[in-house]
RNA sequence: GGUAUCGUGGCCGAGUGGUUAGGCACAGGUCUGCAAAACCUGCUACAGCGGUUCGAAUCCGCUCGAUACCUCCA
């Protein structure tokens, strides 16, 4: 379906406004995600962050844009507090090549993706596979006056850019960038190098020990983290395109440096549109492993964690980010996991509803009913929800009206000739289609089963359990619920006879 | 300490100058041998204190609280 006649809105950071999309070549859009650093698990924090960004994603393609989604794998750069890079701790720590450490953990990161059903990137970049590119920026850059170097470390000069481009560094974080001249920390790591405080590394001269370097113009070192992103994007997007993304706590200094970074380079802005997604707190709180509040996704998915009384399955995780906007704090809780748990499945269950209703029916009478326009209503304001800055809280209350709709002309309490049978086909395809391509939900309600020989056992056991009934033999019929209760297996009966869940 | 964002019913969460968000829980009902499940109906909130306005939960101010960032955590 081809859409793009729909006015998209996009929240956008660097104007703090809403703005209505326009890509900067018509029908075609290019992204950039900032992606994970793999120096070990993903964080259910990322998790969210990159969902956010897949349904960004899924739904431009669900528009008709050609969308060219560029996410990257840091591997070198990204320093801890103490001045070390993540990898080379990964690797003394384990014992491993740095490269061990970013294989182990690019390979988890992809895993973990298609556990939550994020589809991959058109274009995942590594940063240790750019060396070149970042060298050669550093060396325009410098070129264009906007860096210097001290003892084989070459820094961004920002005073120098804040006053050639009055405004453009702080407009991503809504910083002034006097405050920033100002601001100075006394604990600051290699500043005496440094002309200002507030300038960054391009390039790192390397300290013996040091594990990953490489050659450059100016010394044996590695690239500053902020670079790759810059170098990337510019050459697989071009100096200028349409949408970057992160999370919020990368708009300072990551994307800010960012911007100076390409600014500095081609003297334009690097993206027209800046997407930030939101933190994931835990029981109202910042996760943290050292305070106890956090969980892992594999401590989620398996329930192992006194946080949690239950496991939770990874769609169930997905309904949950849906539920909210990604720019706001979400907030987990194992209330509110089983409830969107409860949600999920009776979502699944009411589109399964859904597409098995007759296709045609002859009894329509050629009118547009009421319930026509109610349902009408409900899916152009679902799209409207997406549209508006990719709300899919909003989709998701209106998928919710229509669920009751389709159960009542289930159970017949709206005739069918109430509803016209192009109105049913359109309330079809559009559950498909928000469900399965925009929300990137999998059906887990039918994949619950799997294993043929249970699934053999349990309709031989309720075949058993439905003659005793016959007969009235209600002992027999209830030790077989209770028993299969006890084994973590739930019998629903209705009118059409029992079927059977894992619980 | 500085800067920014936010504070919605029992819980999770949209939204926003005047109109039902939605989900879960809960209560009643239908169904049922009982129960569960399923479905139907009900449930009406916006941190506190001031102010602007015909009208504010929505705008402004203060207070309290939470979160993020402040040289490299999505």
């Amino acid at each position: 379906m081809n859409t793009t006649k729909r006015t998209l809105k996009i929240s956008n950071t660097l104007s703090g406004k809403k703005e209505i999309f326009s890509p900067l070549h018509e029908g075609f859009v290019g992204m950039y995600v900032c992606g994970p650093t793999v120096y070990s698990h993903v964080h259910l924090g990322n998790c969210r962050t990159f969902t956010s960004f897949d349904i960004i994603y899924r739904y431009l393609l669900h528009l008709g844009y050609r969308v060219r989604y560029v996410r990257n794998i840091t591997d070198v750069g990204h320093l801890t507090d103490d001045g070390e890079d993540r990898m080379a701790r990964g690797a003394r720590i384990n014992q491993i090549e740095p490269m061990e450490v970013a294989q182990k953990y690019t390979l988890d990161f992809h895993e973990m993706m298609r556990t939550l059903n994020n589809l991959p990137p058109n274009i995942e970049p590594r940063a240790t596979g750019h060396i070149l590119e970042q060298i050669e920026m550093v060396q325009r850059i410098l070129e264009r006056g906007y860096a210097y170097e001290r003892n084989g470390s070459v820094y961004f000069n920002l005073r120098q850019f804040s006053r050639d481009y009055p405004g453009v560094y702080g407009q991503v974080s809504g910083r002034i960038m006097e405050d920033l001249i100002a601001e100075s920390r006394d604990d600051l790591k290699s500043q005496d190098e440094k002309d200002h405080p507030a300038d960054f590394a391009l390039w790192m001269k390397a300290r013996p020990g040091d594990l990953m370097v490489w050659n450059s113009p100016w010394s044996v070192g590695f690239p500053g983290w902020h670079l790759e992103c810059s170098a990337m994007s510019t050459k697989y997007l071009g100096q200028t395109f349409d949408i970057h993304g992160g999370g919020v706590d990368l708009k300072f200094p990551h994307h800010e440096n960012e911007v100076a970074q390409n600014h500095g380079a081609c003297g334009c802005s690097p993206a027209r549109y800046w997407i930030h997604t939101n933190m994931l707190q835990l029981n109202g709180a910042k996760m943290s492993k050292s305070e106890g509040n956090y969980i892992t996704p594999e401590q989620l998915f398996s329930g192992d964690s006194p946080l949690l009384s239950k496991a939770y399955s990874p769609m169930v995780l997905r309904y949950y980010f849906l539920q909210a906007h990604y720019a706001s704090v979400l907030d987990m809780t194992d209330d509110g996991l089983l409830a969107a748990e409860k949600a999920y499945r009776k979502m699944m269950e009411v589109n399964k509803l859904l597409q098995s209703l007759p296709a045609d029916t002859t009894v329509y009478d050629g009118s547009e009913s009421a319930h026509d326009r109610a349902i009408l209503r409900h899916i152009e304001a679902a799209y409207e929800g997406m549209d508006d800055d990719f709300n899919t809280a909003i989709a998701l209350a209106h998928l919710n009206e229509l669920s009751s709709y389709v159960h009542k002309i289930a159970n017949r309490q709206i005739p069918l000739n109430d509803v016209s049978p192009w109105v049913i086909e359109r309330l079809k395809i559009t559950f498909r289609t928000f469900l399965f391509d925009i929300f990137g939900l999998r059906d887990e309600t039918e994949v619950a089963h799997g294993n043929k020989v249970v699934e053999g056992l349990m309709d031989l056991i309720l075949e058993i359990r439905a003659a005793a009934r016959a007969q009235k033999d209600w002992a027999t019929s209830d030790k077989i619920r209770d028993t299969l209760a006890a084994l973590g297996i739930a019998v629903k009966d209705s009118k059409e006879g029992a079927s059977w869940t894992w619980l």
